[in-house]
DNA sequence: ATTTAAATGCAACTTAGTTGCATTTTTTAG
DNA sequence: CTAAAAAATGCAACTAAGTTGCATTTAAAT
């Protein structure tokens, strides 16, 4: 299976509470923040964070803050830019690419913040 | 003066907290967080966030969250793209223009988040 | 099967930002 | 110019996402 080849191939200790987020990570296509799985997620906050963190050190997956003081996390793989609504927070995926080029710059995420077609 | 002229257009009471916070912010080009200006606002940091609030609702002022949990407000009228480094957290102004074209979409700021030069 | 290094759960903690309330200040009306 | 009404401020207590220390458990190597 991917996921337990890709946690050791990253020299990680195949866990279940790693094999689960990366599970619900790789199934969906939306960022997710801990708020949004602790339901379905049966683990302490204190390990989902640790993981997080993990995962981001390695390259799996990749965070940012949206405007609601939370930390989203996607794929690495599935990484694209994101619209953040300022007044119901939504995140929603761009495809479209950005186009900024900056030299001796790693670019890792764009983030379009603004108001959504909803709520305009 | 251009600043009491501002706020009183937009029906705010002229207090002298509103008129240090948007001298600092009309003088400064980069994006400030309540932290870098505590020390030289005397002011309670309930009032400089309810300040912000109000500002940010009538436009005034743009805010926005970095990958430090804090936000950040900067002048409307100066408002452009923004890059902050996922290891420094340093908040940098772009001047290239976004290319994001988003029918329906209001777009407020767009932040690039990456590893700056000095970190790279 | 045993050891050991790392992962987990729990509870206590951190900190940016918020809220309730008493007091002060601005502005408007007389 | 003064008084009343409305809004702004300061203070202290609170909130909530995320972090940390530590005892216990678990994965994996020997």
């Amino acid at each position: 299976m991917q996921i337990e080849e890709l946690i050791k191939n990253k020299k990680l200790k195949l866990t279940p509470a790693r094999k689960l987020l990366l599970e619900i990570f790789s199934k969906t296509l939306q960022p997710l923040a801990y708020e949004d799985i602790k339901s379905e997620i049966s683990m302490d906050k204190a390990t989902f964070y640790r993981n997080m963190t993990t995962f981001e050190e390695l390259g799996i997956l990749n965070g940012f803050e949206s405007n609601d003081k939370k930390r989203y996390y996607e794929m690495s793989e599935t990484l694209h830019s994101h619209f953040i609504c300022s007044l119901c927070h939504k995140v929603e995926c761009l495809n479209e690419e950005n186009s900024f080029s900056l030299k001796g710059y790693k670019i890792e995420n764009v983030i379009v913040h603004g108001v959504c077609m909803r709520c305009n």
